[in-house]
DNA sequence: GCTATTTCGTCATGCCGATTTACAAATTAG
DNA sequence: CTAATTTGTAAATCGGCATGACGAAATAGC
């Protein structure tokens, strides 16, 4: 026995369950589906020997994913292995949908994602919402819900649940927007809004972004930080697989980490905060240009065209960013950073000198920074992926509608 | 079904056993222990309705864990409630005992503390180890060991375990110390030098201390951070009643945070740490003395008999740790700031500054500073209790052995 | 004081779910 | 073509919790 002693936090899926037979068969099926998600196309006895049950087990358990609609047979696999060779099992592609929903300040998108991770049905409206009030807003994106839903039935699909990606901070109930000062909503309920039809989850684009990081990745790493930009700095900081919310919920304010302690004043009543050296706002103005509706673009724009002010701000905004990096990878010791969103479309003059920054203060070798792939799809992405993780991590409350 | 479709990070004692009927009784045992230990003595009854399970069940689960010496029944209750009395369990006074030991600069210390949570013997040994090899240090610490073990088994119980606390860097592994400056240890493996026939745990004395805190307290919160310093400035993270470890258990390095972006260089490679603010020998020089043995001894002393240059380098250094905190605390939402170990002796004269510079680049309510009820002393009852706390985690491992 | 009521702990029974054991089916190795 | 190997399923078994009933020990009401 000189494992360590003490679990600091161990972790899984579906672990709210009750420690009883009916939730060990429930957490049982949930680890079968995802040792399939996991590990592409398995014989039964394949995920047997990964989940540690016996075959005879996980025949049951197939048998009722089956029934559900979560799971497929594919047919006899046809390896070159003796043995009699296994039938494949897949997930579903004619099962539950994962229905996740952008709303952006000049776009709203709505995607389906079945259970295997593809996107089955999108439906994109560009537009101006800043300023527009939330009413017609979600009319419009329920519009956009409405005929997503229907194309992904009509390829045999049903929804499971609606996830929605706002830019502004969610109260703990998923469902309110506290403050999005992009769109200037206050405390608005979107569940009286949108379909009551979907079970509904609200949440920080900045969040489901890294989400969709974490999910649609390789599985590495489980411990990164993923750094957004809107107005302000978002961050989400991903630890051990989960996101790290805070006891409000309001963990990875990033913006407001203070870069030069007695920089200028800052909205939230501190002095040299990251926004004022990197924010968008800051950036536009150090560049001497006009806040414009499309400002990333702008700045891109400017930037590949060689603009020299442009590119002299971008790098300064990217040192302010190393400099708050090194203080949040010195407390968190991530696996690495990850820089999306919005942000990842400026990356090339941002990175040289957040790496240089970063470097600088390290001792040994420094945190990674890589862009992520996803790109400004990835809240929409991360939003889709939580409801089907929802099933996958609980299988047995969607299985009734089958 | 509106309840939040994904769970995060679901968590609880126990969650690595397999999802095996085995695995299932392994956890309600565990339930049964953690459900008496946190609410005082409790019938079969009540420890039934507190954790969902029958009493029936619970019956045969407190039979085994009597049985196991881990539970003591104290007799029936005498309440003025109608019905039959239940007869109270406590955790056993002669049970399992958790081993506890640290490794100071100036001092060795050895605890036994039972299921219950009382220190049932000690033993502490003054004498300077700056610059001591490991080999007699740990001489000395392994015959106070024995003392307190041969203490511990008179009064009935047996060691689980033993969980050593050092000033330094430990690697996952939790027996190597990777570095320990105020030691001058280097990659020692504490495995060959100390007692073999006890399960070892070895870590930082500030993740001792925050699990103290933890552990010792009420129970909340569940989420804070955890501030210490040794020759630098360490920080723990605790979240959702866990430790936050980092990729390669370095995290917490509060003391490397920059609060000054072109400050003065630090040996990590950076410039305007923390540490060049708030670290002893940063302290120490700015109040204009020399680095004596007992550092905090001093500084407090001279600061309480009203020097006035200590007091300014402890008010200066409160500031700086505020800048610092103020990023952490805009990074994590924790609940709280607890200050602990060592700090907690200067904290009358760092604590005014800290909390005004946190306030003053905080909007809204600032996230509330505490000082450790258990001062210099957690680390080592950290330590104890880790053992209690695996064997609680998971009783079946030690019963065999009762 | 006596009885009804309430609660506790335990026992016998049953159910659920995974394991064990056995076997037929399907493939490869020789 | 036979032996060996692996898969999937079926029957029997076992472990563990739930259910329901019961005696025990207290209070409440008369």
């Amino acid at each position: 026995m000189t494992a360590p002693l003490h679990e600091d936090r161990p972790a899984g899926p579906g672990r709210a369950l009750p420690d009883t037979q009916q939730g060990m068969r429930r957490r049982n099926l949930a680890r079968v589906l995802h040792a399939v998600r996991a590990e592409g196309p398995l014989s039964r006895a394949a995920v047997a020997s990964r989940i540690g049950l016996t075959r005879a087990a996980v025949s049951t358990l197939v048998d009722e994913l089956i029934r559900s609609g979560l799971l497929e047979e594919l047919g006899p696999e046809r390896p070159g292995r003796v043995g009699r060779p296994g039938s494949a099992l897949a997930l579903s592609g004619r099962g539950p949908a994962g229905i996740g929903a952008e709303i952006g300040v000049d776009h709203l998108a709505v995607c389906a994602v079945d259970l295997r991770g593809t996107t089955r049905s999108r439906a994109i409206r560009q537009g101006l919402n800043r300023g527009r009030s939330p009413g017609p807003v979600l009319a419009e994106l329920t519009e956009l819900i409405r005929r997503v839903v229907a194309e992904a039935e009509g390829e045999g699909l049903w929804p499971a649940g609606l996830a929605v990606a706002v830019p502004g901070l969610v109260a703990r109930d998923a469902r309110t927007v506290v403050r999005a000062p992009n769109l200037d909503w206050h405390d608005t309920d979107l569940g009286d809004l949108l379909p009551a039809d979907l079970p509904l989850t609200v949440d920080n684009e900045a969040n489901f972004g890294a989400l969709a990081e974490l999910w649609l990745g390789d599985g590495t790493p489980r411990d990164f930080l993923h750094v957004s930009a809107e107005i302000g700095i978002g961050a989400a900081v991903v630890v051990d697989g989960g996101l790290l919310r805070g006891t409000r919920g309001f963990a990875g304010e990033l913006g407001h980490v203070p870069v030069q302690p007695d920089g200028p004043g800052c909205a939230c009543g501190g002095r040299g905060c990251l926004e004022q050296y990197a924010g968008e706002e800051a950036v536009l103005r150090a560049a001497g240009l006009e806040p414009d509706e499309d400002r990333v673009g702008l700045l891109a724009g400017r930037a590949a065209e060689g603009d020299e002010d442009v590119r002299r701000a971008l790098r300064d905004a990217g040192t302010a960013l190393g400099v708050a990096l090194t203080g949040a990878v010195n407390l968190l010791d991530p696996e690495s950073v990850v820089l999306g969103g919005e942000l990842s479309g400026l990356a090339p003059w941002l990175l040289p000198s957040l790496r240089d920054e970063l470097a600088r203060r390290t001792a040994g070798p420094a945190c990674p920074v890589s862009v992520s792939r996803l790109g400004p799809q990835g809240p929409l992405l991360g939003a889709a992926h939580s409801v089907v993780r929802a099933v996958l991590d609980d299988p047995a409350t969607v299985a009734e509608r089958a």
